[in-house]
DNA sequence: CAAACAGTTGAGCAACTGTTCAACTGTTTG
DNA sequence: CAAACAGTTGAACAGTTGCTCAACTGTTTG
């Protein structure tokens, strides 16, 4: 669609395509990096998890009670803690009978912070 | 389970419990922010549509080279457009045959940028 | 106008995901 | 020690998701 300078059009054209894909081929991240990307949104990517993750920010709790919090089984709730803990998501300590779960760090925090913020509007 | 008032210890300890849910409870979000969360974190939890929003970032791109670029077919390319297209994270114009389609706002890149950050550890 | 091309769409299918259920481990307490 | 409770786990099942395929629309071009 550009440069119709000389003489033929769709050639240039399909150079032009061609120089595009190509020139954004070098931008694009390597190909780990966009899996890793989509890995991770996947995590926060379900309301059980998502909800889990507000439940223990600030204060830890155990599994009883967050399944309690959120009207769930104890089992259901272990499922997603074992994936938030295989993600480096939350940690947890043991007290007792009871194992308590914490968020790993604020980045956590931050990130659904950012979310909340695009989706407010 | 509640109110064994006079002398019973683990009772004490239900009770701390359920405190403890109730102000967890009214901390917690609306259950429909929830959802809008997840659904949000759904649509970038998937390395199709993460790589297309790379390969638009910055100069908009058609369908036909977005899927030369990814080496997918133009119609599986085209699902996942409209899927963005829904969520606001695209826009588009037409231009002759083609049809391209740019970054909605920068908020998009801002969120991946947040990630990419938490990944890099 | 017809051929070629860009893009969209719906149905169908295979793969994945989240919950339930039942069985299990480990800790506490009478 | 036995009963009760907290938590974990694997299998099974239902619901969802992403790609393919084929048919379609709309635009361009000879």
């Amino acid at each position: 669609m550009k440069h119709y300078e000389t003489n033929i059009p769709s050639c240039e054209c399909e150079e032009t395509h061609a120089e595009l894909v190509e020139k954004k081929r070098r931008e694009m991240p390597e190909e780990n990096t966009l899996y890793d990307l989509s890995d991770f949104f996947k995590i926060f990517g379900d309301s059980t998890r998502i909800s889990i993750l507000f439940a223990i920010d600030g204060e830890p709790m155990c599994v009883c009670d967050i399944a309690e919090l959120l009207g769930m089984t104890k089992s259901a709730v272990s499922h997603q803690l074992k994936i938030l803990r295989q993600s480096d998501l939350v940690t947890y300590r043991k007290s007792g009978k009871n194992v308590l779960y914490s968020l790993a760090d604020d980045h956590v925090r931050d990130i659904i912070e950012c979310a909340l913020e695009h989706i407010k509007e």
